[in-house]
DNA sequence: CTGAAAGCGCTTACAG
DNA sequence: CTGAAAGCGCTTACAG
């Protein structure tokens, strides 16, 4: 079935049948009634493709989960407590404004290919990155192709830098910063002076920001930031329980440890578990990202909230909107933290 | 850039192009490299939309999540151990094979004609469908329009029914049947005699049949199948605690419990302790899926692994058989499962 | 208001 | 081995 057999069925020319689909002004009720009543007789669909090619939108987005180096552990996107939330919203979201989305996960650098090829062979309106690794080449690249692009926990100052602000590109952001110096200062008030971190993935932005976050404001507070106590992360599980493993042979503890996300507190828990040190009792433990898990396992992880709801709800809705912008735009929004306090924390022993 | 400028630059004509890209045989090996080197030296990548109209397949495979009536509760695609690690699964999948994969949650009834359009509008090559309400109807449908299409967890006695078997179609299973056999056999092992069940939904051919393996194994050994400890649940977390809460209210108690999955066994476990009855001691309780959440919970839940490994990667290698299958086949797996003893059952109490 | 025609960027018989 | 031409199913100026 396609337009030219209804146009015939219904006493009309294709360009008619044209008209109605997409809903032009032009045409009067009675013809539009007439040509509705054949397509849905037929259950028509215009071809998809066909219609791209004349010009028409696709009404697909692509989701690219980029997630560098994890593809031989068993810690991939379902299981991975940040990707998981944004993968259901955004399609959620995306279907609900009636635009299909295309998945693709990136582990390698030449997987990276596969994101240009989605734009150059017009199988999306826009994109969506997430994840690890969006080093500003790509972005450079992709920018170019003049494709909708939104960037989800990037470093704005990278593209002001590279004078990208001009495109249509934005950038979707959780207040890091803010949300760790809020669990930095509570652990502080309640009386640690002794803390430590495991870092995040640093070439992330909010790896960087959590970091850095958590080095200011000890040093704010006149604390000092003691090497043994940094633990080297990427915000996956067997990096922190290895980590930590590492910090207890060490003998000496940090009376609280600040984890750049909560995967790693949970693996960090399990392995001071298994060298009998406990948590609250024995060292305070606070997450990041604030994952469903947090609140199940024992003791519940006192964490600070991500707002991955808002993100992945805003990215989709600017990818849209980039999507029929006439011209380039560039913009970004952060969203606030929150700590959630629960029972991993305590003040320090006497 | 265009095949034609592609063409005009290696100086030759757009056929020639087409021939190199598709990779056909009868082209000079000198031809090819010069074609190929002007490809590469531009980037260039044929018009997704042109070749699909032209006659080319897509490269692209629906994957359509069912999960009717869970819009509003929390309980979505990425929380639900069950769909979560089958996305995942399946993007990777038919990303590695070439494909890309277009994703679509199918909350309500309405949602369904998504489905059907993705493929009316050639979208995709073919679809995946997992998850509840695959009535036979939509499946009718859909199998009418000649698109390949996969159902895992589907009772294909049905189909077979309505003489469906010589489609482009296949169904995926797991042996839930025997599944369940083995683990209300592990527990009469155990030497209960009082084995109550949390029923999964029931328009579910998994649900279904865990259900029938229950009462049938019960019935084998004589046991009874009382009536008050049959809960109703339909495979998520609410309905079950409220269940089990009712249970617990009702005075008496089954000796053990097998849960239809996971998450309700979970939720479970939770009221009980909320009434101070505590698993095993007081009552054992068996889970099936072996979702992550089974092993790291206190205690560690005994549960029925589900092969949901073997079965995604299966219904990707399907669909794109399928996709390239001349002829119409229908062909059906069914991956076994095995009982993984954890921590959360024991003889009964004397 | 509406139709004929060109065009979107490919592929594929058809000739040669 | 290779090019000219038709065709895939739409949309969109262009006329009228």
């Amino acid at each position: 079935m396609r337009s030219e057999d209804i146009a015939k069925l219904a006493g009309v020319s294709r360009s008619t049948v044209s008209r109605v689909i997409n809903n032009y002004p032009n045409v009067p009720e009675a013809t539009r009634a007439k040509v509705l009543r054949v397509i849905e007789q037929y259950q028509y669909e215009p071809n998809s493709f066909a219609r791209a090619l004349a010009g028409k939108r696709t009404d697909t987005i692509g989701l690219f989960a980029i997630s560098m180096n994890e593809k031989e552990n068993a810690s991939r996107i379902y299981q991975n407590s940040y990707f998981a939330p944004i993968v259901d919203l955004v399609v959620d979201t995306a279907n609900a404004r009636g635009f299909y989305v295309l998945i693709h996960t990136v582990y390698s650098p030449e997987d990276f290919q596969k994101i240009k090829q989605a734009f150059l062979q017009k199988r999306i309106d826009g994109g969506i990155l997430v994840g690890t690794q969006k080093d500003i080449e790509l972005v450079r690249e992709l920018v170019g192709q003049n494709a909708p692009l939104v960037l989800i926990d990037y470093d704005i100052s990278e593209i002001m830098a590279e004078r990208l602000n001009k495109s249509h590109l934005a950038v979707i952001n959780s207040m890091d910063y803010e949300g760790t110096v809020e669990a930095i200062e509570y652990l502080i008030g309640l009386g640690h002076r002794e803390i430590g971190i495991i870092k995040g993935r640093m070439n992330t932005f909010s790896g960087r920001e959590r970091y850095t976050a958590f080095v200011n404001t000890l040093r704010k507070y006149g604390l000092p930031v003691r090497e043994e106590f940094v633990l080297e992360g990427d915000f996956l599980k067997e990096t922190a329980y290895r980590e930590a493993q590492r910090l207890t042979a060490g003998g000496k503890l940090p009376t609280a440890l600040f984890s750049s996300n909560d995967d790693m507190a949970i693996a960090a828990m399990e392995a001071f578990a298994e060298h009998g040190i406990s948590v609250p009792e024995h060292l305070s433990l606070i997450g990041f990202d604030d994952v469903q898990l947090a609140a199940v396992i024992s003791p519940k992880l006192t964490s600070v909230k991500l707002p991955i709801d808002d993100m992945a709800k805003a990215a989709v809705s600017k990818v849209i909107d980039l999507c029929s912008a006439e011209e380039p735009t560039f913009s970004t929004v952060s969203f606030p933290t929150r700590l959630v306090v629960r029972d991993s924390c305590r003040p320090p022993q006497a």
